[in-house]
RNA sequence: GGCGUUGUAGCCAAGUGGUAAGGCAAGGCUCUGCAAAAGCCUCAUCCGGCGGUUCGAAUCCGCCCAACGCCUCCA
C-alpha cells in the first residue's frame, strides 16, 4: 500500500490508482528559455524516483512531462512585460523557436546525466495550439470565459473552488493584488487564457479572437486531458507552481466540464545560501556549471535523494562532498560483490540473510509512505556494512547472490544511482582493462622484490591521472577516480 | 497585510506519544610493507525558547523567538 502527500486534501492519502496497473501522471516541465539549473535536476530526479517506484510496485506508469515553448509575458498587469522566449531570442539573435529548440535539448541533457528516465510523452505547448482554442471555446461557452479585445480571460469568480489547491481565500489574494491593472479585465484577479498579439510580438497564431498566443496555464490542462484523460491519477511540480499556476490549471479543466488530477504531488524548493535557487532571484547554478566545477551528475542525484523531496533542501559544498564519498561506498559494495561473487564458496550465509530481509521490508516501508528516500537510504547503507562483513568472511555465495540482487534492484533501479554518464566504448574499455594490467603486474614484480619505493611511486603517478590501485588479500584492484 | 512551512549533533537529514535512523566530517583501534578499501569503537541525557496536557513528548496544545516560502514570472 502507497500513502502519497496530496496537496489537496494537505494530508497522506492511501494511493488508490484509478485502474488496478495503471498510473496516469503529469509533471510540469520548464519553459525552455535559458539553462536549467539544479531546481530543476531535482524536481526532475524527485519525480523520476516516484515514477520509478511505482514501477516497481508493479505499475504501467504514462510518464507525461510538458515543455513549455511559448514565450509567455512576465507580469500581466505590465505594459512592459516582455516576452521571456522573444527577449532571449533577441539577445541571441536567433528565431524564438531556435532557442525553445536549444534549451529544450539541453535541458533532456542535463536531466539524462542524472539518471532521469525519459517522459513516455513530452508534448510542447506550441504543438497543442489547437487543443488549447477548443479548450478556451468551451470556458467561454460555459461562462468561464470571456472575450476583451483580442484577448480571453477566465473569470475566476466564476469558480468557487478556485484557491483550494493552495489554501488561498480569493477575497485576500484581491487586498495583495497591485492597483495597476488592466483596465480589460473584469477582475483583477482573471488570468488569460488568450493573449493578443501585439505586432511586435513574434511567436503568435490564429484564433477565433484574431492573432495572439495561449496563456501560461492552458497548455498543461489541455495537454493533460489529451494524453492522460479525464480523472487521471497524479499532477506533479514543483511547489512555486501551486499557486497560480496549478490552481488556474484545475479551475480551466474542471470549467471546460472534465474531470482532472485526483492527486497533487509538490516537490520543494531548493535554497542556496538560505535562499530559494530561482531564475528570478538570479542565484542559481546551472547543471552544466555544476557537472563541470562541483561533482559528477550521480553525486548531485545522491545529494537530492538524501533530503524528502517535500523538505526544502540546501545544497551545499559539504554535502556534496559527503555525498561523494557515500556514492562511491555505494558503488564499491557492488563492484566488491561482482567480483567475489564467483569465487565465494556456496551456500547461504544466515546472518545476511536476515539483514537482506530487513533491508528490503524497510526500504519498501519507507519508499511506500510517500516516498521516503532519506529514510530507504538508511536501510541501504545499514545493509551495506552487513555485506561488506560478509564478504569479509567470503562465504554464502547464494546469499551475496542475493545482496546483488538488491543493490541492482533498489539502489540502481530504484533509486537510479548506478546511472553512469562516461560511455566508455566497449574497445576503449578493453584496452584499459588490458593495459592496467600491464601496470599491476609491473608493480607486482617490485612489491615482490620489496622495492617499494618503485611500487609507491608507480601507484602515486597512476594515482594523478586519476586511477587508484588498492592492494587486497586477493590481488591488487583498480578504479578511475576518488 | 493575508496564507503557509521549517527550526534535531561540526555539516546534511529521518523520526512525529514510549524513551534519538542514516550519510559526511572528526578521534581511536584492527587488517596492511605502506597507502587505500573494509570492519570495530567513540561522537545529541537530548531534539529553537518558555509553559501546559500525559504514567510518559523531539513528537499533542499554547505563547514567544528565528528563518524561509507563496500571495507576480519561476522546478
Amino acid at each position: 500500500m502507497i500513502t502519497v502527500f496530496n496537496s489537496l486534501s494537505r494530508s497522506k492519502e492511501t494511493f488508490v490508482p484509478s485502474s488496478k496497473n495503471h498510473i496516469g501522471m503529469y509533471l510540469c516541465g520548464p519553459t525552455v528559455y535559458s539553462e536549467a539549473h539544479l531546481g530543476h535536476g531535482r524536481t526532475g530526479v524527485s519525480f523520476d524516483v516516484i515514477r520509478r517506484w511505482f514501477e516497481y510496485r508493479g505499475f504501467n506508469v504514462r510518464f507525461v512531462s510538458n515543455v513549455t515553448d511559448v514565450g509567455h509575458i512576465t507580469t500581466e498587469t505590465d505594459d512592459d512585460g516582455v516576452d521571456r522566449i522573444g527577449q532571449r531570442a533577441k539577445l541571441e539573435q536567433l528565431e524564438p523557436m531556435e532557442i525553445a529548440d536549444k534549451y529544450m535539448w539541453s535541458y533532456f541533457q542535463d536531466l539524462a546525466a542524472l539518471g532521469v528516465k525519459k517522459p513516455s510523452i513530452t508534448p510542447r505547448a506550441t504543438g497543442h495550439i489547437l487543443e488549447q482554442i477548443e479548450m478556451v471555446q468551451r470556458l467561454i461557452a460555459n461562462g468561464h470565459a470571456y472575450e476583451r479585445d483580442g484577448s480571453v480571460y477566465f473569470r475566476v469568480r466564476s469558480f468557487p473552488k478556485y484557491g483550494h489547491l493552495s489554501g488561498k481565500k480569493i477575497d485576500d489574494l484581491e487586498h495583495g493584488t497591485r492597483e495597476d491593472v488592466r483596465e480589460d479585465k473584469e477582475d483583477p484577479l482573471d488570468f488569460a487564457l488568450w493573449k493578443f498579439a501585439e505586432p511586435e510580438h513574434i511567436m503568435r497564431w490564429n484564433s477565433p479572437w484574431g492573432e495572439g498566443f495561449p496563456g501560461w496555464h492552458i497548455e498543461c490542462s489541455a495537454m493533460a486531458l489529451k494524453y492522460l484523460g479525464e480523472n487521471f491519477d497524479i499532477h506533479a511540480g514543483g511547489l512555486d507552481l501551486q499557486f497560480p499556476h496549478h490552481e488556474a490549471e484545475i479551475a480551466q479543466a474542471e470549467g471546460a466540464g472534465y474531470a482532472f488530477a485526483k492527486y497533487w504531488l509538490h516537490g520543494n524548493m531548493l535554497t542556496i545560501g538560505g535562499e530559494k535557487m530561482s531564475k528570478s532571484k538570479g542565484n542559481f547554478i546551472t547543471l552544466a556549471d555544476f557537472y563541470q566545477q562541483k561533482a559528477e551528475p550521480m553525486v548531485l542525484r545522491l545529494a537530492y535523494i538524501q533530503s524528502h523531496y517535500r523538505s526544502i533542501a540546501e545544497i551545499g559544498d559539504e554535502i556534496i562532498e559527503g555525498a561523494k564519498t557515500a556514492l562511491s561506498r555505494l558503488r564499491e559494495v557492488k563492484r566488491e560483490l561482482e567480483r567475489r561473487i564467483p569465487e565465494a564458496s556456496s551456500g547461504e550465509n544466515p546472518s545476511l540473510e536476515k539483514a537482506l530481509e530487513k533491508a528490503v521490508t524497510e526500504f519498501e516501508a519507507a519508499l511506500d509512505d510517500d516516498f521516503n528516500t532519506p529514510k530507504g537510504l538508511a536501510a541501504v547503507f545499514d545493509l551495506t556494512r552487513e555485506v561488506n562483513t560478509a564478504l569479509t568472511a567470503g562465504t554464502g555465495r547464494s546469499s551475496l547472490e542475493k545482496a546483488l540482487n538488491f543493490y541492482n534492484t533498489f539502489v540502481g533501479g530504484v533509486l537510479g544511482l548506478y546511472h553512469s554518464a562516461q560511455s566508455t566504448a566497449t574497445d576503449d574499455a578493453q584496452l584499459l582493462e588490458g593495459l592496467m594490467q600491464i601496470a599491476i603486474e609491473a608493480r607486482g614484480v617490485y612489491r615482490q622484490n620489496r622495492d617499494f619505493s618503485r611500487s609507491d611511486g608507480l601507484r602515486e603517478r597512476l594515482k594523478s591521472l586519476g586511477v587508484t590501485l588498492e592492494d587486497t588479500a586477493s590481488g591488487t584492484r583498480w578504479k578511475l577516480e576518488g
